[in-house]
DNA sequence: AATGAATGAGCATTCATTCAT
DNA sequence: CATGAATGAATGCTCATTCAT
C-alpha cells in the first residue's frame, strides 16, 4: 500500500520533472500531478531532491542485476555491451520521460554520501571502466586509459539517449532507440574509420 | 569600457557559476565577486540566464573559426577532428571553470530562440555531423548514422572533459586534458576492439 | 483504563514539552514518547493546547486543597505561607520536568475561557491576595497594595523555580529547591535590610 | 536611512508581536504593519527570531548605562535599586507593548550564544546579584544567597510589569507603573510584616 | 477505542528584478 | 552609467487535525 504511494509519487515526479526539469518542478506540482497533498510526499520523501535521488536509485536498480550477470558472464566485452545497451535504451523507450530525466539532470550539489544520483553518474562509468579492464586483461581491446574510455563511452551513451529522447520526431526517436545499441557498439569496437 | 564591465561579469559569473552550479548562483554573489553593485549587472545582461548564455556564447565562438577553417580544409577526417579537440581541451585547460559549466549546465527550459546555450548543445552536434558527412562522401569512414555518431562524439568529448574538470587529483586532470585529443580520435577512429 | 491512557498523554508531554517547549512539541512525537498513535491522542485531549491546558490543571489541583486547607487555617500568614512554597517546591523537586513548563509556557493567546493555565498564572496570585487580604485584615502586614504583593511573591517564587529546574547543576537544583521555601517567607517577611 | 528603516521593522515588530506573541506573529504581517515588503526585513534581520532578539537588545540597551551608572554609585542599596526599577517602569509606561513583550516571551531554544533575550532574562539577574553582593560586603543587607535574592527580586519585577502590561484597566496599569518602584523597594527592604 | 496515513492551510525565507537617486 | 535598497511572487516544508479502517 505504501509502496504504491510511493510509487504514485515517483510517477508523477517523473511526469512533471521530464517537463519542467527538476529546478522548475513544484512540489505542488507533483503531488498535484500525483492527485495527493503536499503533505503526502513528505510521508514518502524527505525532501524535494530525494524524489530525483529516488528516480535515479530507480532506473539504477533495473540495470543493475543485468549489469553483475554481464560482468560475470563469459562472453567476449562487446557482446555483454551490447546486451547492456540493449536494456538501457529499451528501459528508455518504455519511459521517455524517464530517459530524459536520467540525461538531463545532473545535482550534485556536494555528492555528498552515495545516493541514486551519483550511483548513476559516478557509478555507471566505474562498473564500464571495470568491464573494460577485464576485456583489457584478456587482450580483448587494445591497450588505453580505460578510465577514459568509459567516460567516452557513458557520454556516448547518454548523449544518444538524450538526442533520441528529445527528439520532436517520434519516428526518428523509435529508430534511433532501436539501433542505438548496435550501432555504438560498433562504433565503439571498431571505429569509424572506412576498410582500406 | 561597456565591453570590459562586461567581460567583468562575465569573468566573475563563470567563477561563481563554476562553483555553485547556474541555479545556486545568486546575481548578488556574482555582483559581490564581479566587484559592481548587482544592478549594473542588468546594465549588460537582460537576466540572469543571459549570463550564462553568454559564457556559452563566448566559448562556442573561440572554437567556431577553427572550426570553419578545418570544415574547409582538406585534411582528412581525423586529423580535422583530433586539431578541433586539441583546440576544445586546451581551451579548457586554459579555464578549468569555464569548462566545468560547459559541461554541467543543461538548461534549455523552453530552448527558445537559437541563444549560446543551444548554439553549443545542438549546433556543435550539427558541425560535428557536417564534418561526417563530408567524410562520408569521400568514403573516409564506414556507412552509418552520422547523426548518431555525431552525438555519440559529442557526448564522449562532453564526459571526458567533465571527467577531467571534475577531478580532485590536478595531476590527473592535466594528463586527461592533455591526452584526450589524441586518445578519443584514435578511439573514434579505429574503436577498442585488438587487433588480430 | 482511560484515565489511564490520558495520564500516560500527559507524561509524555511533560517530558517532551520539558525539553522542547511548546511550540517545538509535535503531537507525533508526543504519540510516539507515549507509546501511542498521535490520533489516540484526540480521543482524550480535543488539540494540543488542551495537553498543556491539562498539565498546568493537575498541577493546579495538586496544590489546590492544600491551599485551601492553608487558607482557612488560623495560622500566622507566613506560616502559611511557607507551608505552600514548601508544598510547591517539593512537588517540583518530584518532577522538574513538570516545573520547567510551569514556569516557562506562558501562552494566553486569547485568555479566553478559564482553563489550566489562567488557573495557575492568574489564579494563584488571586489566592494570594486573598491570603494576604486576610492577613492585612488581621493586622500580620503593613497595609499596602495586596493586588501588586501578590503578583511580586508570585513573581519570585516562578523566578526562585526557574532558577532551579534550569540549573545544568543538579547539586544545586537540589540546595535551591530545599531551602527556597523558607528562604523566601524570610524574605517576604522582613525584608533584606540589615538589621540596625 | 537604514537605521530609520531598522527602526520602523522593530517597531512594527513589537506592535504585532505583543498583539500576537512571537509565534503567531508572521513576517508578512509586521512587514504590512510597517508598511514594507516582507523582503526588506531580511535586508534587515536575518530571520524572524534576530527582530525579537533586537527588541530585547533595545530594551536592554535602554536600561544598561542606568545599571551600570547605579552599580558605580555610592548610594545605598535600596537608593540605587529604587532608581533602577523606577527607569524601567517608566520604560514600559512609555511602551506598554514592549512591556508587553519583555514580559512574556521566554524563546531561549538553545541558549545559543549570547543574544539580546538572554542578555535581559539571564543578564539582568546576574547585574542585580552584583549589586546584591556589594551590598553584601557593605553590610547593607542580611547575610543571604543573593543568587536566589536576585532571582527573586528579578521574578517579582517582572510579574509585577506583567500585572499592569496586560491589565485592561488603564488607570490601574498606570498607577502600577508609577508606585511599583518604590512599594517593590519597600518590600524588597522591609518585607511584609507589620511592626510589632 | 486505537490507528496512522492523508490532509492542506500556513509560513519563513529566497532572490531575480526594478528604479529612484 | 552605477548603485543597492526595496520589492513580492514563488516555493519547500511543517504539523495539528481528521477519519476510514
Amino acid at each position: 500500500m505504501g509502496r504504491n504511494k510511493k510509487e504514485i509519487i515517483r510517477e508523477a515526479a517523473i511526469k512533471v520533472m521530464a517537463e519542467l526539469g527538476y529546478h522548475h518542478s513544484t512540489t505542488d506540482r507533483i503531488a498535484q500531478e500525483a492527485g495527493l497533498a503536499v503533505g503526502t510526499i513528505y510521508n514518502y520523501f524527505g525532501n524535494k531532491e530525494e524524489i530525483l535521488e529516488y528516480i535515479f536509485a530507480v532506473e539504477v536498480e533495473k540495470r543493475q542485476t543485468a549489469f553483475e550477470k554481464q560482468l560475470q558472464s563469459e562472453k567476449p566485452i562487446f557482446e555483454k555491451l551490447e546486451a547492456l545497451l540493449e536494456l538501457h535504451f529499451s528501459e528508455i523507450a518504455k519511459n521517455i520521460a524517464a530517459g530524459q530525466i536520467l540525461v538531463r539532470e545532473r545535482q550534485h550539489p556536494g555528492k555528498k554520501e552515495a545516493n541514486g544520483i551519483s550511483a548513476f553518474l559516478d557509478g555507471v562509468p566505474q562498473l564500464i571502466q571495470a568491464l573494460l579492464d577485464t576485456a583489457l586483461e584478456q587482450g580483448e581491446i587494445r591497450p588505453g586509459s580505460t578510465r577514459l574510455l568509459a567516460a567516452a563511452i557513458f557520454g556516448a551513451v547518454q548523449e544518444v539517449a538524450a538526442t533520441a529522447v528529445f527528439s520532436q520526431d517520434k519516428q526518428l526517436q523509435k529508430e534511433i532507440l532501436e539501433n542505438a545499441a548496435s550501432e555504438l557498439v560498433h562504433f565503439f569496437s571498431l571505429g569509424m574509420k572506412a576498410s582500406p
